[in-house]
RNA sequence: GGGCGGAUAGCUCAGUUGGGAGAGCGCCACGUUUACACCGUGGAUGUCACAGGUUCAAGUCCUGUUCCGCCUACCA
């Protein structure tokens, strides 16, 4: 292998593809259905089968491949499933949208064929995201995909929507619920999303039927009125003791309805007296069933007015509401308007104002699943990380409130619920009954509505795995180790699935829940395409290669907080990549003429430098894998650059170059073997954040092995430990950075080496910087870095630095600048001087003496003698600088 | 209304049982030393939001305040 075939700088875009060719080629990422291995295995959070990988995607899935590769290189049996959700109402809009560019509605065609379309649509576009997380490089077993909608998952979900309901936890009813009148179907609670908006509050007048006098009511959606059934009053309100029971006339609709008495009006709000339209408002249909009230719809799915509107029939709403207004004002019931703002729930997929409205709908009873997923938590069968959102979990499901699985959609699951037109019953089956068991009817019709796409996710942890079927897979990898996704879809989500794998498989669906922030824009906006501040990964992975994108994510995901994301940080991040090709370019140049095992080396042939960097690769392996157990990726990515940058490229591979150059065969061949190990080591460590390059690498440098996907991770080792080498080298390090302090301040070019003297009084480390010397004369720049045995012998007119115990007088050639030099001292001087005072406080303090540690006491006193002593040292020099200027 | 999180260098943020304020980027100076200018060496920079308290000792623990962000909620 020649140094020449090697690019100066790493170019990702060749090495990726191929890599990851090779990886699938080879099958590394296929988990075992059973196996002697331990298990590890994550579900991917199904992306939708519309989506387009954004940076949260991108987050959560390198997320989810670090930990993975992490554990299949730990040699744990690890299946990463991957797949996608059907996304019930975003693919329906999609291809509608795509029908209407051909001026088709989908009733125009009919819903077998319209499903038909979806299929098609599917076919074509459903794999661009799974391609996409192929392109970040994740890991997942693809032989495994799986899509909401195959045959086995939707089994799966007739199957437990049966088993609910034969439980008696579905119920069918009408109800009020949330509706977005542009997707036409009923929302879940979780499905709107509320922004406070500005607008009216407006004051009309209801007169009694008796014509004594009229009450005036406050709302902010005057256009319902056409369907209210009562004004309610606070029974407590000393204002209208005496008209609860009477009749008022609804204005515009010519109507006699009641006025009842309900604690839930506020007598503080508006007039304390409120209209009540149960078809149009959750609290006031919640009272119509306290009171008996009528139940009186005034608009259709299009949320326009219907014949219950009267003359209003026909008008959106919006129209509606200024239409009513107008003739209010006409009619001389209008009182006066006030500005308000309040909130205004919109759909999530579609922005569009959802109305709530009475409808006939599914429901699935959640508050004894609620209590079993919270206990689950509480008994640590699942742990959630980092655990602040347990609460926001438990206080969620404590205050859950019944889930709305139809939505009045072709694409989906059909609900699996059959009805016989002649005798009237209902068939709840898996699969679809030939005739009726009740009367032989064969003209079946199954239920129009489809089930809420979540309903199918949160089967996803043991459908995948094949359940109904008891398969292999499902035995060894259920419960699932992990969940790692945002906390955004926390109640979406993770709580349904818990709900649900409690429910069917009798277990928790996952140990663990790692919940990482979300991905906001420099200044720590949420991205949007409005905002025009969205980063696309894939132009990221393009520019910079999925390594360095991969490693800004992992370096920035600290628990609890969010991603801040810019290009230039990416762009920063490469550097560290080309940083650790060129570490490998210079081990590859350096390496040629070494071969493995070619002889034994002894002890003595390691050199201090070999000993230290071995020492620090294993503190390394230990701090990377403690902070991979607990999820900490910002620790693991940090300290792997200050290991791979400053301690093996910026001391190692300097201190190694001289003996690599040099003659002395059996130091060469330590330095050289203690080069590649650590390289392989360092390349090992990395390979889970940054997948691609470490490969590249690694294919060069190991020994054939098959690919360092499913090499072993490193552990620490008791005799890679050495920490006399750590201590020594501290001592050179410091004289070192001394020197170099005073050849920068001074302004000696490096080209420029210098003759350094030293002093220091204590034997033991004399013995460490003379066994050094050549050290420090390589990395200093010396010609010479001599020992002074006694004191008196110290230079004049030279610089003077103290490095812990040891003193340097660097000869700067020809004339000292004495103003300099005094500024220098006079600065550490100074700094020296406030540490002596802040320690002597303390050690002046008898309170300090009797009631700190022992241990803290010493390291104080200790901590003033070495102080002390370098201001001794200072003003020595300074004293000999003024003796020279005079 | 309820809950959670944050406030540390110019910027973005680490700081795990309380015991000498850190990193990356940026900035300044010097430097083309045959791995790397996507580089090297050195340097400067902080009332750790504010006010109290506990303690020999507080960025770290407690209480309160201010300002930001997010989640959640049925007040017309």
């Amino acid at each position: 292998m020649g140094i020449d075939e090697l690019n100066k700088s790493y170019e990702p875009r060749d090495v990726e593809e191929k890599w990851y060719q090779d990886w699938i080629d080879k099958s590394l990422f296929k988990a075992e259905d059973s196996s002697e291995k331990k298990p590890f295995s994550i579900v991917i959070p199904p992306p939708n089968v519309t989506g387009m990988l954004h940076m949260g995607h991108a987050l959560n899935n390198t997320l989810q491949d670090i930990l993975i590769r992490y554990k299949r290189m730990q040699g744990f049996n690890t299946l990463w499933m991957p797949g996608t959700d059907h996304a019930g109402i975003a693919t329906q809009n999609v291809v509608e949208q795509e029908l209407a560019r051909e001026g088709i509605h989908r009733h125009d065609i009919g819903r077998e064929k319209f499903i038909e379309r979806v299929w098609q649509w599917r076919e074509k576009y459903g794999g661009i995201i799974l391609n996409q997380l192929k392109k970040l490089g994740c890991s997942c077993d693809w032989s495994r995909e799986r899509f909401t909608m195959d045959e086995g998952l939707s089994r799966a979900v007739r199957e437990v929507f049966v088993r609910l309901y034969n439980d008696g936890l579905i119920y069918q009813g009408d109800y009020i619920v949330n509706w977005c009148p542009r997707c036409h179907t009923a929302i879940s609670d979780l499905e709107v999303e509320y922004e406070t908006e500005a607008t009216h509050l407006w004051y009309i007048r209801y007169p009694y039927a008796d014509g004594k006098g009229e009450i005036v009511v406050a709302t902010t959606r005057p256009e319902t009125m056409l369907g209210d059934t009562a004004v309610a009053v606070n029974p407590e309100d000393e204002r209208y003791k005496d008209v609860i029971g009477k009749k008022v006339i609804l204005p515009l609709m010519n109507k006699e309805i009641p006025v009842i008495a309900d604690d839930y009006i506020t007598k503080e709000f508006g007039t304390g007296a409120v209209k009540i339209t149960p078809s149009a408002d959750p609290n006031d249909f919640v009272m119509a069933q306290r009171h008996n009230l009528d139940i009186v719809v005034i608009m259709d799915g299009r949320a326009v007015i219907n014949e219950n509107g009267g003359r209003y029939q026909g008008q959106d709403c919006y129209t509606c509401r200024m239409n009513v207004v107008e003739d209010l004002k006409k009619e001389g019931y209008y009182v006066k308007e006030e500005p308000y703002t309040h909130n205004v729930g919109r759909c999530y997929r579609c922005k569009t104002i959802v109305e709530p409205m009475v409808s006939k709908q599914w429901f699935v009873k959640v508050k004894g699943l609620a209590k079993t997923a919270t206990a689950a938590v509480v008994k640590g069968e699942t742990k959630i990380v980092p655990s602040m959102w347990e609460a926001t979990y438990f206080d969620w499901l404590e205050n859950i409130r019944d889930w709305c699985i139809s939505r009045q959609i072709w694409w989906g699951h059909r609900i699996p619920v059959w009805y016989c037109d002649e005798c009237g019953k209902i068939i709840v089956a898996v699969e679809e009954p030939e005739k009726c068991p009740g009367c032989g009817n064969a003209a079946l019709r199954q239920d129009e509505d489809v089930l809420d796409t979540w309903f199918s996710s949160g089967l996803w942890p043991f459908s995948t795995l094949g359940w109904p079927e008891e398969t292999d897979a499902l035995r060894t990898f259920y419960p699932t180790s992990l969940l790692i996704t945002g906390f955004d879809i926390i109640f979406f989500w993770v709580a349904r699935m818990m709900m649900m794998g409690l429910y069917v498989m009798k277990d928790v669906p996952f140990r663990r829940v790692y919940l990482h922030a979300l991905v906001r824009d420099e200044k720590g906006d949420k991205m949007s395409k409005s905002k025009g501040n969205i980063i696309d990964p894939l132009k990221m992975i393009d520019k910079y290669g999925a390594d360095a994108f991969r490693y800004t994510l992992a370096v920035f995901t600290a628990q609890g907080r969010d991603v801040k994301m810019s290009e230039a940080r990416i762009e920063g991040y490469r550097h560290f990549i080309n940083k650790i090709w060129n570490a490998f370019r210079f081990s590859m140049m350096n390496l040629s003429d070494y071969t493995e095992n070619s002889g034994e080396l002894k002890p003595e042939d390691y050199s201090l430098a070999d000993r230290w960097i071995k020492d620090r690769l294993n503190r390394t392996v230990d701090d990377v894998n403690a902070a991979l157990e607990e999820y900490r990726f910002n620790d693991a990515t940090s300290r792997l650059y200050q290991f791979t940058w400053h301690e093996l490229c910026d001391w190692y591979l300097e201190l190694i170059k001289p003996v690599l150059y040099g003659e002395n065969t059996n130091r060469k061949k330590a330095a050289q073997e203690t080069l590649l190990l650590v390289l392989r080591e360092t390349m090992k460590l990395l390979h889970p954040f940054i997948p691609f390059v470490t490969e590249e690498i690694w294919q060069k440098i190991s020994d054939n092995e098959k690919s360092i996907v499913i090499s072993e991770y490193p552990a620490a080792k008791e005799e890679w430990v050495d920490g006399e080498a750590d201590l020594m080298f501290a001592y050179l390090k410091e004289i070192i950075t001394t020197v170099r302090n005073i050849r920068g301040i001074m302004h000696v070019p490096p080209a420029k080496k210098m003759k350094v003297h030293w002093f220091c009084p204590d034997e033991a480390v004399q013995h460490i910087v003379s066994t050094g010397t050549h050290y420090i004369k390589d990395m200093a720049g010396l010609t010479e870095f001599s020992h002074l045995a006694e004191k008196e012998e110290e230079p004049k007119g030279v610089a003077v630095g103290v490095a812990g115990p040891v003193k340097v007088y660097v000869f700067l050639g020809g004339m000292i600048d004495i103003e300099k030099e005094k500024a220098r001292l006079q600065k550490e001087h100074a700094k020296t001087s406030t540490d002596i005072k802040r320690v002597s406080r303390k050690l002046e303090n008898p309170d300090f003496l009797s009631k700190a540690s022992g241990e803290v006491v010493q390291k104080e006193e200790a901590k003033y003698a070495e102080l002390k002593e370098r201001n001794r040292i200072l003003i020595d020099a300074l004293g000999n600088l003024s003796a020279m200027a005079e």
